[in-house]
DNA sequence: TCTGGGGTCCTAGGACCC
DNA sequence: TCTGGGGTCCTAGGACCC
């Protein structure tokens, strides 16, 4: 199941005035964003998801144009997911927009499949939106076939049916081959589903790696595929953030500035989530298509960006040379395997062990983590824009964007 | 005026260990 | 006499997804 324009069409719910109207959830053109959504509306102009923003306002001027409300998408979804898990046991989430579930005849349900998911689409229009539902043997028959009618279709593929539904597609409509991949596959003189399904596995495996072998069988439509419960949330690998500014960066202290501003946000969401992790990245792109990226691993887990954050700032000197214009600045941890968030021990003593490398921190390290703690507190009442360490603001981008929308912003 | 932000997974080379 | 093989960890980059 997929939800159709599912963020340009809850916008639409809760703005009847914009229905029927070309609406554009996505960054502004100015701050070099992208579209997230369209409407329906939108899209006969030619705007689509990940289109550049510029180009989207010159396909489509009049567009309606949000930034979008994503608590309130969260809080829809979840409708949509709880009519899913209250229509069949095995639910399988896969983003705010897309699940798979199981209905496979006689496991659950005596009730045909169809039936079922006729009334899943009746009782998610009740919310006010829409979706789209493929019923399929495997994951990619039932995703393919639910892009096939849109908005609000349902497309069966009966079981023995797969390899004809699939061989006319292109390449491109199996997810899992991107741009990358269609045009090597190209190459090789492979452009459908059909065509891949008929190449030598061994064949494949060498020109794309572990990818290969699997591409073919699911190409053929002969994958087997579970639809594992997401009752308990897959594990987290890594936390990070970073912002693409509106004009390039080009001093050092634009730059730490910067890298200060989406560590703290990052550390935020890492004592939120309760994580502690031992691996710094920093991440700069210079233009579209360079983006490099430094690794730092640390002899303990922290959560704190005061720590990370000063990591990031000493791995700017290995990525960027004085005067390199930088357009986005990006700060991540990872590595939490086996590291839990360490207990601050107020009880200790400062002299335990010098400041830096010992396992006792530092009262400096102690009334900054307090810190840290005191302004996420602040961040959730008033938002994670209403406070900035002053330092942070030097960087030329005007951060408290103003957002063209109603009571909820 | 000229392509986002949050992720996951894979590959590959080098260091290092036994 | 003159340099193996298997494994892990670290780092960097890239493809891909929504």
């Amino acid at each position: 199941m997929d939800l159709d324009a599912f963020f340009a069409s809850v916008e639409q719910l809760d703005h009847p005035e914009w229905r029927g109207k070309p609406v554009i959830v996505g960054g502004s053109a100015e701050r070099r964003g992208v579209v997230s959504t369209a409407s329906y509306e939108a899209r006969r102009y030619g705007v689509h998801s990940a289109m550049p923003s510029f180009q989207a306002k010159r396909l489509c001027p009049q567009a309606i144009w949000t930034h979008g409300h994503h608590a309130r998408y969260r809080e829809l979804s979840d409708q949509v997911m709880a009519i899913l898990g209250d229509e069949t046991p095995l639910v399988e989430q896969v983003s705010i927009d897309e699940a798979f579930f199981d209905v496979t005849p006689g496991r659950f349900s005596r009730e045909s499949p169809i039936d079922i998911c006729r009334r899943i689409q009746d009782r998610v229009s009740r919310l006010g939106i829409t979706c789209s539902i493929g019923l399929g043997v495997n994951k990619t028959v039932a995703k393919i076939a639910s892009e096939r009618q849109k908005p609000r279709g349902l497309t069966v593929v009966l079981p023995g049916t797969e390899g004809a539904f699939l061989a006319p597609l292109p390449v491109r409509a199996l997810s899992g081959i991107g741009a990358a991949s269609e045009s090597r596959l190209s190459e090789m003189g492979i452009r459908t589903l059909g065509q891949l399904a008929a190449q030598d596995p061994e064949r494949m495996r060498r020109a794309f790696g572990v990818h290969g072998p699997r591409m073919v069988l699911r190409a053929a439509g002969r994958e087997e595929s579970v639809v594992r419960a997401s009752d308990e949330p897959e594990e987290v690998k890594s936390v990070s953030n970073e912002r693409t500014f509106a004009h390039d960066l080009t001093t050092r202290e634009e730059l730490e500035a910067a890298i200060g501003h989406v560590s703290a946000l990052a550390g935020s969401r890492l004592r939120k989530k309760g994580l502690a992790g031992t691996q710094v990245t920093l991440k700069l792109k210079f233009d579209i298509y360079h983006t490099h990226t430094a690794q730092r691993q640390l002899d303990e887990p922290t959560d704190d960006e005061h720590v990370f954050g000063a990591v990031a700032r000493e791995l700017l000197d290995g990525l960027w040379v004085e005067g390199t214009g930088v357009r986005l600045v990006g700060v991540g941890v990872s590595g939490f395997d086996g590291a839990r968030p360490r207990q601050m021990d107020l009880f200790a003593g400062d002299d335990a062990t010098p400041d830096g490398a010992g396992a006792t921190p530092s009262s400096h390290a102690r009334d900054l983590r307090a810190l840290s703690v005191a302004t996420d507190d602040i961040r959730r009442r008033f938002g994670s824009d209403a406070l900035s360490y002053g330092r942070d603001l030097r960087f030329r981008d005007d951060t408290s964007h103003t957002l063209p929308m109603d009571g909820r912003d």
